[in-house]
Order: structure tokens, then C-alpha cells, then sequence
DNA sequence: AATGTGTGTGCACGCTCGTACACATAGAGG
DNA sequence: CCTCTATGTGTACGAGCGTGCACACACATT
């Protein structure tokens, strides 16, 4: 019976580094960044891991079973920061600010994010099984949100911010961070919407 | 000299069905929509389209030459749609109400152009190659919505049907239709952002 | 009818892939 | 120190892959 299958607290005859199943989820979130879905397989993140070949199958379950594990722990890594930006704001109006900062600064920040968002929300698209990851993703964003503002205005703001990250990533000319400031500022303005 | 690579107008010596070259970027769409640009191959598309093997190299330098002519006429499809729905309004209340119709028909539509632009957005993540594809697209998006709206509202709405549309379709519950309605108004709504 | 030319094809090579399975080995129990 | 067991590994197999290239074949020209 593998270890991992385990129940936790018989531990028995554990021997090398334990955490080499922890390793192999980074070197795949890893592989996938550089490579893509597409591009990844046992042997580049067996490779990457620094891990004999047989250790892929003998811990997970195939690729499907180790790209869910990958993706959902990027999802919670990211997820994790939202929640802490989020909870040091003090008033709505610092949540504004802290919204749009996040907005800008994920856009000319790191493009391995970026990838591997989009990597998991194909997989997502195609596959019902890795939608409960993105699903966790939004409630946790929208909960975070919910601190400062009404769960309503929470789930749009939640898809502001989406559209506007994707869309100054994919855009070939740069925008003015302004506009950013100013979409966030209406989706935030409660108007004349009740009819 | 291939076919298509000689001058139009210059047609010598032309035999076969002369729009196999379509056929084969058709058939590339649907095995990538079926199986992710992951499982795309020379062999499934060729299999698709019902051309041998050898015509994949012979018309194509490659599969990315291939992806790049089947997302470039998928974006264009779905562009001209866009585009027409938003020519058929005739004035900016007709618009505004299009643009929310778009945005829910496309969550419960198709699942095949939603994978299908997700895919898309994965490889222009990855590769500033694809990106001008996306950047067509969102300048015609653009574009459309600008007879009915200002530039700067028309990206600002633009992003935030991308961001709807997404998360409305990668949600797992149903939410109600009318915060779509209330989300587009609220963009729509120009309040005290001159600051 | 013979010839030439450019279009399109069939095939096989070398490669990478996931997986199965025989086997090594560390540590526990005797 | 020996034995047993569960953990972990090395390897080889078959499938599927892109690509290069010799070649078939339709048609225009003579």
C-alpha cells in the first residue's frame, strides 16, 4: 500500500524524503508554466523533480491525477494572496485601491501566473472534473470580497477584475492604469439599476 | 511550388478539390475543440479532414502554422458575429441590451467556442505569436462596441463581458440573469470618476 | 504518343511517450 | 544475523508522433 494512500498517523517503514511527493507537484506546476499542458509529461517532471521515472505512476494516478493536484495548489497559493491583500485593507474605499493595485500589478507582473491561469481554465472548459478547483478559486475571491462590499457587487467586481487582467494581458498596446481605476469605480457605484 | 504559396491568379496545373487546404484548417478546429491543442496532431487532423498524412506537411510548415490559420478564422467567425449583433442595434439601449443577450447566450451556448477560445488565449499567453490574433479580435470587439458607446466605456465593457462570460461559464451554480444586467449597466453608467 | 514538370502521396525512420512489472533494498520483528 | 514485507526503482515494450524523401501521377506541351 503506497504512503500516500495511507491513513496518516501509520507511519511505517517511511524511509527517503518524504516530502518527495511534494516536490513533484512544484517541478510539474514547473513544467507546465515553461511548457504548457501540452508540453508536459512524466519524464519532463519526473526530470524537473529530480526523481526516477517509476515515482510518477507509483504516486499519482497518471497526468490527470497529478496536473488536478498541480493546479490546485497554484489556485490556493493564489487564491491565499488575494485573501491577504484583501483582509489588510481597512475600509472599502483601501479595498478599492488594493483591487485595482492587484489588477495592474498582476498584468505587468509575472507571465508564469498569467500561463497557468489560463492553462487551468482550458482544462477547466474542457474537463467538469478540474472545475471544482476554479469554482473554490472564485468562491474563496468572492468571499474575500464580501469583507468591504455586498456579495452582489462582490461577484461582478470578481469578474471586472477577470476581463481587465485578461484583456491588458492579451492587448498588444499598453492602456492608460487610469481606466482600470475607473471601471472598478463604476462597477463599485450602486446606480439607478433597480427599475 | 505549392499551390498556395504562388500568386493568385497564376492557377497552373491545379487538379485535386482546390479547397483542401480549408478542409484541413476546418478539420483542425474541430480535433482541437474535441481534444485540446494538446491532443492535436498531424494525424487526427489529417484523419478529420479525410486527406493523407502527407498533406499536412506539404500545405502547412508545421503544426504551429497550422493552429495559427485555424484560430485566426475562428476569432474572425465569432468576431463577425459580434460585429453584426451590434450593427443590428439601432441605438445605444438596443445595444446595452445585445450585449447582455451575448453574454448569456454565450455562457449556456456552445461549449465548443468557449474551449475553444480558451485554448486560444493559452497559447497567446504563451506566445507573443498568437497574441495578434486576440488583439485582432478584441480591436473588432472594440470597434463594434464604439458605434454605440466612447472608446474608453466601449474597453471597459469589453473586458468585463470577457470577464462575465468566463466566470458565469466556469461557475458551478446559476446565477441569476439579472446581475449580468446590473454588472453592464453600472459599466455603462458614467458617475463622478473625473476626479 | 512521348516527354517534362510541378503537385501531391505513402512510407518508414527516429523519437518520445505512459505503463507494467520484475526486482532491489531498507528497516522491523524475530 | 536472518527473514519478511512494504516501499520504491530500472527497464523494456508498444503505441503514437512529426518529418523527409523517393516516387506516382495528372496534365501541358510538343
Amino acid at each position: 500500500m503506497p504512503d500516500h494512500k495511507r491513513a496518516a498517523g501509520t507511519r511505517l517503514g517511511r524511509r527517503n524524503d518524504p516530502d518527495r511527493r511534494d516536490r513533484i507537484i512544484d517541478a510539474c506546476i514547473e513544467v507546465v508554466s515553461r511548457a504548457g499542458v501540452a508540453g508536459t509529461s512524466h519524464r519532463k517532471v519526473a526530470a524537473q523533480a529530480a526523481v526516477p521515472l517509476g515515482a510518477m505512476t507509483y504516486y499519482f494516478d497518471g497526468m490527470d491525477d497529478l496536473l488536478r493536484e498541480a493546479f490546485t495548489r497554484f489556485a490556493t497559493t493564489i487564491s491565499d494572496r488575494f485573501e491577504r491583500r484583501m483582509a489588510a485593507a481597512p475600509d472599502a474605499d483601501a479595498a478599492r485601491e488594493a483591487v485595482i493595485a492587484i489588477i495592474l500589478e498582476d498584468v505587468f507582473g509575472d507571465d508564469r501566473e498569467l500561463v497557468l491561469s489560463h492553462e487551468l481554465y482550458t482544462l477547466a472548459a474542457r474537463d467538469r472534473s478540474y472545475r471544482s478547483i476554479t469554482a473554490d478559486w472564485m468562491a474563496r475571491s468572492r468571499a474575500a470580497l464580501e469583507r468591504h462590499f455586498d456579495p452582489e457587487t462582490a461577484r461582478m467586481l470578481d469578474a471586472l477584475i477577470e476581463g481587465l487582467t485578461i484583456h491588458r494581458a492579451l492587448d498588444s498596446q499598453p492602456r492608460d492604469p487610469r481606466e482600470v481605476e475607473i471601471a472598478v469605480t463604476r462597477i463599485l457605484t450602486r446606480g439607478g439599476e433597480a427599475r
